[in-house]
DNA sequence: ACAATCTAACTGTGATCACAGATCGCGGCA
DNA sequence: TGCCGCGATCTGTGATCACAGTTAGATTGT
C-alpha cells in the first residue's frame, strides 16, 4: 500500500500520503470512540459487564488498545471496575439520576442560550435537517428507536457546538456518556415515548428559538426537553435505591 | 510483609488488612493522581515536554502505570501528544484561555449559586480554613506562591463541593487542569499579583454570601475573582497568538 | 569553516508474558 | 438431595519486548 508505484524513496509528498500525515489515528482511540457511541446511543445496559480479553477478540486486536479506551472511560466514570476487576457499565441509583439531571440542566442551558447568541447559518442548517429526522422517526408508525437516538443526539451537539465553546460540548459529551445508558437503553425498552413524551415539541422550540437569537426561550425549550425525559425515566421505577 | 505475625492463613481480618481491602489503588491512579496535582498548581509549564519513560524512571516503576495516566490526562487535553510523539503541557492560545475563561464563568458561577442553597456547616468550616490560609499569604511580606495557590485551590473546591454535586466538581477539576499551568505557573512568576488582585476581596465576599445563604452574590464574587485572574493573565502579554 | 549525511539513541504504540486474586463448575462427602 | 471444597479458568494490572518513526550528534566531504 505504500511505496508500490512509487519510482523514488524521498518523493514529494503525494495527497495519499499527506491526509495520512494530518492525523494517525490510534487503534486505542478508535475503540474509545466505537465505546463512546455504544454508551451514548444506549447499546450498552447498565450493569453490563465487558472484559478486556473479550473486546479485544472482538475487535481483532490485542488487550493493548482495548485496556486504554477502558481506562480513559473508566477514568470519567462513564464506565468502573469493580474490586472484583469487572468492568461494567455503572449502574445508576435514583439520587445519581438527578444529580445528573441538575448538571445538564445548568450546563446544557447555558449552552443553549449561547448558541442562541452565536449561531451560524451552517449551524442552523444542521439543527433543522437533524430535528427533522428525529420527527420522521417519531411521526412513523414504526419508529427505529436507534434512529431516533442518532437524530436526537445529533440535534442536540448541532445546538451545543453552535456555541463556539467546543470545551463545554466535551463536557455535555461526558455527561451523555454517563447518562445514555440510562436515557436511550430504556428509550429502547418502551419507544412509545417517542411520540407521548413532549420531544417533537421542545425540539420545534428549541431549533425556532436558537434560529431566532432568543437565548432565554431557547434555554426554557431545551430544560423542558431535559425534564421531561427525567420525569418519565423516574416513573418508570428502573433505578435503583 | 504479609503472613510475618500470622499464626494461621485464614484468619479474621484485622484493621489493616481491611484498609487495604477498602480501594486498592492501582499504580496507574497514583501517577495520575500525581500528575494532576502538578499540572493544577502549575507546577509544569505550558509547552513542557515529558516523556513515558523520564517519567517512569523518577518515579522508579515501568512506562506502563505512567502510559495510562498520560493517556487519561490527553484524553481529556490537559495533556497533548503531538505528532512527533512527544508528550508536554498545552500552550494555550488567547483565544483558547477566553474560551475556558467563558465556560468557567458559566460553570463555576453556577457552582457559587448551589452552594449557597446547600452548603453544610463542615462545608463553611473548611471554607474559612482555606480562606484564612489564602488571606495570610496574600498579606505575607514573603509570600508563598505554591502556598497561595494551594490555598486558593482548596477554598474554590471546598465551595464547589459544597453543591453536593460531585459530577460538577469532576467537571470544574477538568477545567482547573486545563488553566492551571496558564494562571498558577503565572503566578509563581509574578507573585504581586497576591497583592494587587482583588482575590483576598473577593474570597471574603463569596464565603460571606456562601454563609449567607445569598446565592446570587456568591456567583458575582466568584465570577469577579475568576476575571480578575483572567485580565491579569491577559495583560501580561504571555498568551500565544 | 560549513553543510550534508548517516547512524545511534529515543519516542509513543501495540503485543505478549507474568502474576495475584476472583469466579465458577465439577466432584465428593454427608 | 444438598452443601462444601478444590482446581481450572478468567480477571485487571504491571513489566518487558518489538517496531516504525523521529531527533540529535558526530563524521565526512567539499
Amino acid at each position: 500500500m505504500s511505496t508500490l508505484s512509487s519510482p523514488r524513496i524521498t518523493e514529494t509528498p503525494t495527497a495519499i500520503t499527506q491526509i495520512g500525515r494530518l492525523e494517525r489515528v490510534t487503534l486505542g482511540e478508535r475503540v474509545h470512540a466505537e465505546l463512546r457511541e455504544l454508551l451514548m446511543s444506549g447499546e450498552l445496559a447498565p450493569g453490563q459487564k465487558m472484559s478486556l480479553r473479550s473486546v479485544a477478540e472482538t475487535l481483532g486486536m490485542s488487550i493493548m488498545p482495548v485496556r486504554e479506551a477502558v481506562a480513559r472511560l473508566v477514568s470519567d466514570q462513564s464506565l468502573e471496575v469493580l474490586p472484583n476487576r469487572a468492568v461494567r457499565v455503572p449502574l445508576m441509583s435514583r439520587a445519581r439520576f438527578r444529580e445528573l439531571t441538575s448538571v445538564r440542566l445548568a450546563v446544557e442551558g447555558f449552552a443553549a442560550e449561547e448558541a442562541a447568541r452565536n449561531r451560524s447559518a451552517s449551524d442552523l442548517v444542521a439543527m433543522q435537517r437533524f430535528e427533522e429526522a428525529f420527527l420522521d422517526q417519531a411521526r412513523s408508525p414504526d419508529p427505529q428507536a436507534d434512529q431516533a437516538v442518532r437524530a436526537n443526539k445529533e440535534l442536540h451537539f448541532a445546538v451545543y457546538r453552535a456555541t463556539g465553546l467546543p470545551t463545554l460540548v466535551g463536557i455535555i459529551e461526558g455527561l451523555w456518556l454517563k447518562i445514555g445508558p440510562v436515557l436511550n437503553f430504556d428509550l429502547k425498552i418502551s419507544p412509545d415515548r417517542l411520540r407521548t413524551g413532549g420531544a417533537v415539541e421542545q425540539h420545534r422550540r428549541l431549533v425556532a428559538a436558537v434560529s431566532a437569537g432568543d437565548g432565554a426561550t431557547a434555554r426554557k425549550a431545551l430544560t423542558d426537553d431535559i425534564e421531561g425525559a427525567a420525569t418519565f425515566i423516574e416513573s418508570t421505577g428502573r433505578l435503583l435505591d
